[in-house]
DNA sequence: AGCCAGTCGTGAACCGGTAAAGTGTCGATT
DNA sequence: AATCGACACTTTACCGGTTCACGACTGGCT
């Protein structure tokens, strides 16, 4: 071997400076670095030093294009950015995501996206470039267009939503047919026959299985006074909604939400038109993130625990990208917390 | 040259394949998709349509390594997961920076640090490992660890904070001195004399600068009735900092707090000791998102626009990468926001 | 001594692009 | 006719790692 080269100050350095400074070959760094056989403790240790000196780490990129899978996973979200402000959930979700990546040293690529057909680009794009080692899918549609394109494509995919939505990927779930159907059946139980539900829009996969599991219960309750309303998830929408609900004729004297921005906007119009929260309507969230306990009465929710649920969504996605995994994953079923904003209607 | 290879199904499709089908070589694709001159509007449309065909975009990551800069940006952050769940200025702040970079086909790349040895580190590693085009730094300390390294790095950076505190770095940063100052007139004016603060980490900058023109503005009104606690940023600590306050023999008439969550936190506490907001003790929160109006009574802020901020942040960072910026930014100021939780000391 | 297996390490090919130097063609200029 | 420059590509050398076939050396066994 000819004269090492010594590390000029500048320059990047790159394996070639380490194996220089060791002297070996730059294959058998890259062989201790991964701790492989073939390497001997001596020169091991002899390569580590070098590493250290020179303070060189393996470059990612040139890593991840041969071959390896980057430490990084993707999440594309099709929503307007001021939503994702906004609403509790997602920052909920991300931080249960992180905690997880962070034990692992991965981290969380995000990117929002306009529609749908966007987003399977990007993911292509991500899975093709080995930007990323692995995807989380969300806010799964009825015969979610994404799901071709990607089976085709074979990058490990966690999705979040039901399994009857998620077209055969391995997904983590909340019961959500069994939790409205307990929404309805607590809110009847009350005493309520005229109920109503301020759902997300209508394609979204699981407003689809709370409507329906809205309507059945209402039908088996012998109830035939419910409504519903799709809306998008902000809290201008779910305020129309609500203002258009208790304007009508047979207005409803309980309304469930979809989530916990729409029901606390819901709150806002009650008081706004003189109606008194529950006596005259009962109003029902979502989510429950720290906004229901703040609002004036507090608001009755449907809980769960959104952190919790990210973790369990990255911790599956280890599992399948390491192979260890298949199939679905339920976490608990969002359950009942009564606070001061559902009662008995009043006498009529 | 030889029979072009067929694209064989399964194999992934590289330019190689794209340079076959269109019958020029990989040289020429690249020059093509890079849409540099030296190649005619014929063969442009031959490559493009073959690029088409075979459902080719640019491997990114091969991009990269060779001197490209990736269009991500990384954002490190220094707390708790289970915080950046809780409190609306992180996620308000990402929806500002995603608004922006979306717009530019740029991913944000988020990773959770225990401490800012690690975040140095993931930050070398990002740009040696050409992971990033550039990054975010917030949460700058009193001579904060992080600058000289990174500085040494050469990473376009712009950071969030004072300019006094961010060493050099670009910076966009609201003027914490002037809002902290107006908080206190505010509460001066309404004739409280005995106000206290309960602000961030005492080695967090901003924090910092907010306690000392809180000091100086008290002094300024010849008001020594001043204290200040400084905790870390969730609802219980903030809770604890005013139950020692509310509890103390000279208890403040008006508090002054470094988020809105701990200022929820405050206000649940006052109401669990049977005093009134505002008559026994005024609130005052920092950074205003909808929690503020939604306690009971709701919480004057002093507010400002966090979309909009990592927006402007987001942009500032293009024009540094694009090499067309260079010094801080300033955004507006928090301006005072009044709502029921202030008002004048109940007289005694 | 001769052979074999095992250990340690080398060198070259490869991942999929980019960039700069090199080649060939053609019309215009001297 | 020879020279020149512009254009349209092709060739080749990287970027910084990983992988794998192969060689050199060592020690044990017959």
């Amino acid at each position: 071997m000819s004269t090492p080269a010594p590390h000029v100050p500048g320059r990047r350095v790159t394996i070639n400076d380490v194996a220089a400074v060791a002297g070996v070959s730059k294959g058998a760094v890259s062989m201790a670095f991964n701790n492989r056989p073939g390497v001997s403790p001596t020169t091991r240790d002899r390569i580590f030093a070098a590493a250290r000196e020179l303070g060189w780490s393996p470059n990612q990129t040139a890593r991840n294009l041969s071959g390896r899978r980057a430490g990084i996973v993707g999440l594309a979200i099709c929503r307007p950015a001021r939503l994702l402000g906004l609403e509790p959930f997602y920052m909920e979700f991300i931080s249960g995501l992180e905690d997880v990546l962070a034990e692992r040293s991965c981290s969380l690529l995000l990117r929002l996206v306009r529609d749908l057909d966007e987003e399977t680009a990007l993911y292509q794009e991500w899975w093709r470039g080995r930007t990323v080692g692995g995807a989380i899918l969300v806010d799964f549609h009825r015969d979610d267009p994404r799901i071709p394109p990607l089976r085709a494509l074979g990058m490990p995919v966690v999705a979040v939503g039901h399994p009857s939505l998620t077209g055969g990927f391995p997904s983590v779930w909340t019961d959500d047919a069994s939790a409205a159907a307990e929404a309805v059946r607590y809110l009847a139980a009350l005493g309520h026959r005229r109920i109503a539900r301020v759902g997300g829009p209508a394609g979204l996969g699981h407003s689809g299985i709370r409507a329906a599991a809205f309507e059945a219960t209402m039908a088996e309750l012998g109830l035939n006074g419910g409504r519903q309303v799709a809306t998008g998830f902000v809290g201008e929408e779910g305020a129309r909604a609500t203002r258009g609900l208790l304007m009508s004729p047979d207005r409803p004297t309980a309304i469930v939400y979809d989530n916990d921005i729409m029901a606390v906007a819901g709150a806002a119009v009650a008081s706004e038109m003189g109606l008194s929260v529950p006596d005259d309507v009962s109003l029902l969230a979502w989510d429950d993130s720290q906004l229901c306990r703040l609002t004036h009465p507090p608001l009755s929710a449907m809980s769960h625990d959104v952190h919790h649920f990210g973790e369990e969504v990255a911790r599956t996605l280890f599992g399948i990208i390491e192979g260890t995994h298949r199939g679905a994953r339920q976490v608990p079923t969002p359950s009942l917390t009564p606070r001061g904003s559902t009662g008995p209607p009043r006498r009529t």
